[in-house]
DNA sequence: AAGATATGTCAACAAAGCTGACGTATTCGA
DNA sequence: TCGAATACGTCAGCTTTGTTGACATATCTT
């Protein structure tokens, strides 16, 4: 079998529907490869990693989140999670609250610092993003963009994302 | 573009450039996981991972590539490497074979079995994003999503997936 | 023959995931 | 009111996949 793009492309008979697209999918793995380098460098200045980078931008974004909302949308047990929380708690970007109505209940809140942070890191990436967007044609070609991305995920998590990264359960 | 934080929407004087597109952000985070679990289910019959799936699809998409170019490729040391490798090796889905002109090289090739692997993981993430391209608006939408794609990546792996996949040193 | 290159390997370590077990505080429900 | 369920935390140990650093071997180049 001829390799090398021949069998990327179209053949005359039409049978090119269950040929594996390569292109679109490495496209897909070197776009995230470098969607989050941009972070990972950042990260090393603070003694942290990916992991508590996930926690620390769902906690910014959706302040007050409960541990277990957070594990829903991470889909980690809960001890890899406490891993990562312990230290953005003790290094002060993350802090929580007792929950009001349920006291077992921690609210996660980012501190000032860990607002900070999360929004450096968000603007970092939505830049990259922003520039890529901008190679689409038009803004038709820019919200195909940001519809094949939601398409891409399997359906309820797509929900979430939409509602704002709340997890399903939650969202109702 | 209706988000559902206050920070995420257009101010009234116009500056919204350097606020974070959170929405586009996880978008991509949620829609890279799931790409990547489709594969994830069926190595685990195999006993393989995510770095065995990454090895053997890059040698399945260009036979013959040299341990050095996949390290290229890949960027990751070269111990790394040969730990899955020596698997996908031992378990005879990739062969090793002696360079002709330069007979210090390894010329790794797909088995039988090693390329109807690769075809069915590829298969199995090319029908996810088919189905998020069917989400664009028609074939200029589909054509912007891919660009986007190109775009995210930094400019030098760029060159390497439109030249199939090749590392930027060998494909000038 | 000397030095550079391509590959492989040993050892030790780190990040971030996992399972299983267990403890404590709090709330809920019969 | 009391026992079960829930929310969270923690201890211990394991896996995968990345890292450094050191060193060996074969081969090519000069």
């Amino acid at each position: 079998m001829p390799r090398s793009g021949v069998e990327t492309q179209a053949r005359p008979d039409g049978g090119s529907e269950d040929l594996p697209d390569y292109g679109l999918i490495e496209s897909f793995f070197f776009a995230y490869r470098d969607f989050v380098g941009d972070a990972d460098r950042i990260l090393l200045e603070y003694g942290f990693g990916r992991a508590h980078h996930r926690v620390l931008h769902f906690v910014a974004r959706r302040p007050g989140m409960t541990v277990a909302e957070l594990l829903d949308v991470l889909r980690i047990t809960k001890q890899s999670l406490n891993r990562v929380l312990k230290e953005l708690v003790g290094k002060g970007f993350i802090r929580q609250e007792e929950g009001r109505d349920d006291r077992r209940r921690r609210l996660l809140h980012p501190t000032e610092a860990g607002r900070d942070l999360a929004v450096r890191l968000a603007q970092l990436q939505t830049r990259r993003l922003r520039a890529a967007l901008a190679a689409c044609d038009g803004s038709a070609g820019r919200e195909a963009a940001r519809r094949f991305l939601l398409a891409v995920m399997d359906p309820r998590g797509a929900r979430g994302v939409q509602d704002g990264a709340r997890p399903a359960r939650i969202g109702r």
